[in-house]
DNA sequence: CTAAATTTTTAGGCTAATCTAAAATTATAT
DNA sequence: ATATAATTTTAGATTAGCCTAAAAATTTAG
């Protein structure tokens, strides 16, 4: 059965709500993330229920059933793909792509799909550092942690970013912060959890607004 | 002001049928094209007439303005770029890439389309012999005419088909025709109008439903 | 353990895009 | 010139996706 435009960004919503909370997805929070009001929510979860995309109770929250896994992940190997396509390929920089890449993510064709990955040389990574799901639906996860958790003292090397707004990035890019970008914790402030970081020898603050929304490993 | 992919496809329709006509764009003819009721065209008629789209009278059929013009012009750009880009660099064969490209055309991103554009050197054709807009609207029209009112005797190069669809380019493919191939026109048969033609010294005779639906140039 | 607050669902309505059936207009053929 | 045919428009419904307001269910606080 196929899917609209609107249910497969209902999935995708359903599928990174879940990814960060473990339990059901609620009306709510899904309502807060699509930008609509929780009645039209939950039209929708009976829409996508009847077609055995996710399993519904009422009030009790959602859960993607496999099938609907696999669509919303569908969907993200696609926009990750042509993230990466829109940067490596047409000198996009990596805070002008999602908006086309949530356009592009719903063109219907495997084999479109399958040349471009093909084309881009097959990547794992997306130009955020989000890993890109294989056509089987597998995700390979990093043992990534986030910037605002690392030890003082320690060095890392920068592997994505938890907020991919074009503001963020465009603030990353200003104090030449990138995927790959090492980084060394040289004080942590207590009153307001800012950290003091070094980059290619320079030196910088960030408040903790900055450092949740980076992710690193270390070195 | 915005336009809807339905608005879009729409403007396209009016601006092919004004192509071949040249006089006013005829309700069921759009609703022909469409594949809808008549009914409908009528609806969607008045809501492009009041976004001066077009200019619509009741009964005596529509005019695309020149902003419904740019327009159409400007998704048929989008279009045959994206077949080239299939085409060139996807590996798709020449009867695979309509479809996609009649999602694809749709996305809105002037620097996605700009770029794609570079990255295929500018091209002025697509896989089928259609001129390319350029971003201003312009088309440059080369002289072809149709193979069924070619000279006998003659030698055409095929520069173009009329009927894009997959199955009337898997014929050419299978007599291993496509843009660039020399064709002489040995005889015409006067009964069924039917040519037989010369391609690479191998003969082949084609009806007339063949030689309607292919571009020639004298070489 | 109840009362208040919060969340979720229902009820009813709106718009875009489609449809069928019927009415109105225009074209054609004696 | 008029009757018939064809085309086009109107009228009234339908579906997807959204909304507001109110009701129902669940959670939280005292
Ligand atoms: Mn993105
Ligand atoms: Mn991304
Ligand atoms: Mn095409
Ligand atoms: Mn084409």
């Amino acid at each position: 059965m196929s899917t609209t435009l609107t249910e497969e960004n209902y999935l995708k919503a359903i599928y990174h709500i879940s990814q960060q909370s473990k339990s059901e997805v609620s009306t709510n929070a899904i309502a807060e993330r699509i930008d609509a009001k929780a009645s039209s929510v939950t039209d929708m979860l009976k829409k996508l229920a009847d077609k055995s995309l996710i399993t519904y109770v009422k009030y009790k929250g959602v859960t993607l059933t496999e099938t609907g896994r696999l669509t919303a992940v569908d969907i993200i190997r696609k926009h990750r793909l042509w993230e990466v396509f829109l940067v490596e390929k047409l000198n996009f920089s990596w805070d002008e792509v999602h908006d086309v890449a949530e356009q592009l993510e719903h063109i219907k064709s495997p084999k479109l799909i399958a040349e471009i990955d093909a084309f881009l040389g097959f990547p794992t990574q997306d130009p955020h550092g989000d890993p890109i799901p294989d056509k089987f639906g597998n995700i390979q996860q990093t043992n990534k942690i986030i910037l605002s958790k690392a030890d003082v003292g320690q060095v890392y090397t920068c592997v994505g970013v938890l907020d991919s707004s074009s503001e963020f990035l465009k603030y990353l890019d200003k104090h030449q912060i990138g995927i790959g970008t090492e980084l060394k914790v040289v004080d942590k402030e207590e009153f307001d959890q800012s950290l003091t970081i070094e980059i290619a020898s320079n030196s910088l603050v960030m408040s903790k607004a900055i450092t949740t929304n980076i992710y690193v490993k270390k070195i």
